[in-house]
DNA sequence: GAGAGTTTTAACCAAAAAGTTAAAATTGTT
DNA sequence: AACAATTTTAACTTTTTGGTTAAAACTCTC
């Protein structure tokens, strides 16, 4: 019982804070929504601050290996271009709220997130690695030249960004869920194939 | 003097709403910033709500005929790309801050957003019709065959997201405002190219 | 059933922030 | 100079929110 009130504490605080951000996160709400009260939250986490910081290193402990692990397969740059979409748009169809969190939190926070990010420069040789054989194919002619950090910059856009207009977008057409996610799935496929047709060689 | 200083507190607010949103956003910040004092600020505008949906209908006033005016041009679906993603860029190039203002406050006042932007369904039809054309060429095999609403998403992704993401790309990047101006001004060209190899037909 | 750990209750405090007020001072206009 | 409009000053109220407290109640284990 008593860990189970912990964790529930903590998933609740979670969908709050991925959700709605710092500042607009009320903790009786978070109690309210996990039908505790305010007493019992900080009993178990002292302060607002230090249980977004938990949440906050949580979503990047578990979101910055899989975006490295997609990108450093092995095989020519498409196979491991299809696994680096194959795998960023599962992990965010799973969890369509967290770009948005990350980005939403930048302006305020933005020195947190950005310690963050250098505590794992580990993981940053992956996504090197990935530049590294993106350039390499295209002085061997096997993809059309272009600025490798344009293209890279591309490729995130095209991956990340239907999540974090996902309120809007679905709104706007009258989507549902489902809707959404169904689209998202097409979008694997598609995606690869339009970057094979930009990045083929005339 | 009167409406200077009207003025002054509008573009003094402007500016907080839309770096930091509504809910970290304080009065006494916006009246400090503008070097005066709370009073004269509700004296002008009664309220921070009201403020807000000042700045709110003002970003959209401004923001959607201009998306809707670079889709509305004539000529061939390349002529008329090439002048969205140009007027479009450049647009954003001088605020950078609105795609970020816009999507911050969609999960908390998303109905409002969603109400603004309803409000200018007259600009629909211009997004009507860049879609038609694309599927019209698409259909004359002017262009290769694709999922439209895809590859309009691809559009938007490609444009909006660099400035979504500025913040933490020139921090992780170690760029200033100038190396992302000369980035951004690039990608214009670049983006049009980009898309021509894509869609080109085999 | 004794005792440790967990959870609720209910009231409370302190700080932050929005908003108000009234009088005085300043500025612009004629 | 007189008058109206603007702006400041400074103190104030109200609301919201994070955080605390102490006692009681509950639960689980031995």
């Amino acid at each position: 019982m008593a860990e189970d009130k912990e964790h529930l504490i903590l998933e609740t605080a979670r969908r709050h804070f991925v959700q709605n951000g710092y500042a607009a996160t009320r903790m009786q709400e978070i109690a309210d929504d996990a039908g505790i009260n305010k007493a019992l939250l900080h009993y178990y986490y002292r302060s607002k601050e230090k249980l977004y910081d938990r949440i906050l290193t949580e979503t990047m402990d578990f979101m910055v290996p899989k975006i490295a692990g997609a990108m450093i397969s092995e095989g020519t740059f498409f196979e491991r271009l299809e696994k680096l979409i194959e795998q960023y748009i599962s992990v965010l169809i799973e969890h369509p709220d967290i770009p948005f969190f990350i980005l939403t939190e930048i302006t305020q926070r933005k020195d947190k997130l950005v310690a963050e990010i250098r505590n794992r420069s580990h993981h940053f040789p992956a996504a090197q690695s990935f530049l590294m054989q993106m350039i390499k194919e295209m002085e061997e002619g096997k993809l059309k030249k272009m600025p490798p950090h344009q293209v890279f910059l591309n490729i995130m856009s095209m991956t990340v960004f239907p999540f974090v207009v996902r309120p809007v977008f679905t709104t706007v057409f009258q989507q549902d869920e489902n809707d959404f996610k169904s689209m998202m799935e097409e979008r694997k496929k598609f995606l690869l194939e339009f970057m094979k047709g930009a990045l083929k060689p005339d």
